[in-house]
DNA sequence: TCATTTCCATACATAAATGTATGGGCGGAT
DNA sequence: ATCCGCCCATACATTTATGTATGGAAATGA
C-alpha cells in the first residue's frame, strides 16, 4: 500500500516541493513575488500540478510558515535539550551561530524574509513572535547560568539577540564581513556580554570622567 | 512668475504628497503594495494625477528611495556637526535614538522596509549599503574618542549599530518593551560596550572556569 | 475676454495573476 | 485487459494593475 509515495518513482511533486520552493523565492525575492506561475515555472511543471496538491495560494503560505515555524521551534528544542552543559559554552555557541556553515546562514534569510512579511501578515507575525519570546527566554536562561541576575539576564539576551537580528540583517547586503574579522568580533562579543556590569557607572578605558 | 506654486491654493497634488503617500504604505504594507491606484485612493484623487506628476510607478519608486537618502544622510551631518562634544555625551545620544519621540520611530520603520525591499532591488540595496558604511564611521569614530583602540572601535559599533537594528526589528512586532525596562536596557546597552575589554578572556562574573 | 497652462478625471487598451473546468497519461490492482 | 485513482497539462474566465489618450475645469497672464 503506497500511501505516502516513497518520492522515489522520478519527479513527482509532493506538497513539500512547493513549500520548498516557495520559501527559496521569498528569501530572494520576497511574498508578493511567491507566485503559482512563478513556482512551477521555477519547478518545471504547470500551475495545474500545484491547484492539485494546494486549495489556492494561501494554503500553500500557510504552510511555508507552519513549515518554519516547527523548524525553528526544533532548532530550539535542539538547544534546550543540552541546556546542562557549561553556560559558557552554550553562549558561545550562540555567538557563532551564523558562522556555522551556510546552513544557518540560510536559516537567517529565510527568518528575515519571513520577518518583513509579517509586517503586514498578522499570522506571521505571530509566529515570529513565538519565536523571539522562547530564544529571548532560552538566551536569558543561559545569562542566568552564567550568575547573571534574573533582570540583568533578560537585559542582556535582549541586546544580544537584538546584536545577532542585526548583525543578520546587516550580513543581508555583503559589503563587510572578512571571515578574519566576524571571528574578532565574535570574541569582542563574548567579551562584551559576559562583562560583569551593574547597571552604569563602573568602568571607563581610559577617560576618568565622571558624567551626568 | 509663480512657477513652483506654493502649495497654497487648495488640495492640489505635487510630487512630495504621491512620495510621502508612497513611503506610508512602504511602511506598513511593503513595497509591492505601492501601487499608484493605491495611492490615488489613499490621496481621493484619481491615477490620471499620478501620470501627470510622474512617467511611471518606477520613477516614483526611484524617489522615494532618494528621498529617503537625503533625509538619512542629513541626520547623520547633523550628528557630524556636533563630533566634537563630549563622546559620551554622543554615545548616549545614539543609544538612546529610537526613544525621542515617535519621529525616530518611524524613520526607524521607513528604514525596515526599504532593507526589505532592498532585497530584491539593487538601487535600495546600495543606498542602504551606503547609509550603514557612513553610520558605522560614525559611530566607530565615536568609540575611537572615547580611547578605545581602532579596531576595536570598528568592532564595537558593528555590534552596537547590530543591536540597534535588531532593537528597532523586534520593535516593529510590538510584545516586549514597557517604557520602564527600555530605559533600563539603554543603561545596560551603554555600560556593556563602554566596558574595557582587550578581546576576550578577562572577566567573569563568578563562574572561575578557563574553557577551551 | 480669451487663450494658455496647470492639474486632474474618465475611458480605453494591455498585461499579469488567480482560480476553475476538463481531459489525458500512467501505474497499480483485480 | 481494464478499470480506477493519482498527477499533471491545457484552455478558459475573471480579476487586478499598468499605462495612454483624451477631455475638461480652474487658475493665470496678456
Amino acid at each position: 500500500m503506497p500511501k505516502t509515495r516513497a518520492t522515489a518513482t522520478r519527479s513527482t511533486c509532493t506538497p513539500d516541493t512547493w513549500i520548498e520552493a516557495a520559501t527559496e523565492v521569498l528569501v530572494d525575492q520576497g511574498i508578493d513575488r511567491v507566485r503559482v506561475d512563478v513556482l512551477a515555472q521555477e519547478l518545471g511543471m504547470t500551475r495545474g500540478s500545484f491547484y492539485w496538491h494546494f486549495k489556492d495560494r494561501d494554503e500553500l503560505l500557510r504552510r511555508v510558515l507552519q513549515a518554519w515555524r516547527t523548524r525553528a521551534t526544533e532548532a530550539l528544542t535542539a538547544r534546550l535539550e543540552r541546556a546542562h552543559t557549561d553556560p559558557r559554552e552554550q553562549l558561545q555557541d550562540l555567538v557563532s551561530l551564523p558562522w556555522r556553515g551556510r546552513a544557518a546562514l540560510r536559516a537567517g534569510r529565510i527568518e528575515l524574509a519571513i520577518r518583513a512579511w509579517a509586517r503586514r501578515d498578522e499570522m506571521a507575525a505571530q509566529i515570529v513572535r513565538e519565536a523571539d519570546e522562547s530564544r529571548l527566554g532560552y538566551i536569558a536562561q543561559v545569562f542566568s547560568a552564567l550568575g547573571f541576575a534574573v533582570m540583568d539576564a533578560r537585559r542582556r539576551a535582549y541586546i544580544l539577540y537584538s546584536a545577532m537580528l542585526g548583525d543578520s540583517l546587516l550580513s543581508e547586503l555583503p559589503a563587510h564581513a572578512s571571515q578574519a574579522q566576524r571571528q574578532a568580533r565574535l570574541a569582542l562579543v563574548e567579551g562584551l556580554f559576559t562583562a560583569a556590569i551593574g547597571c552604569a557607572d563602573e568602568r571607563r578605558p581610559e577617560h576618568a570622567h565622571a558624567g551626568d
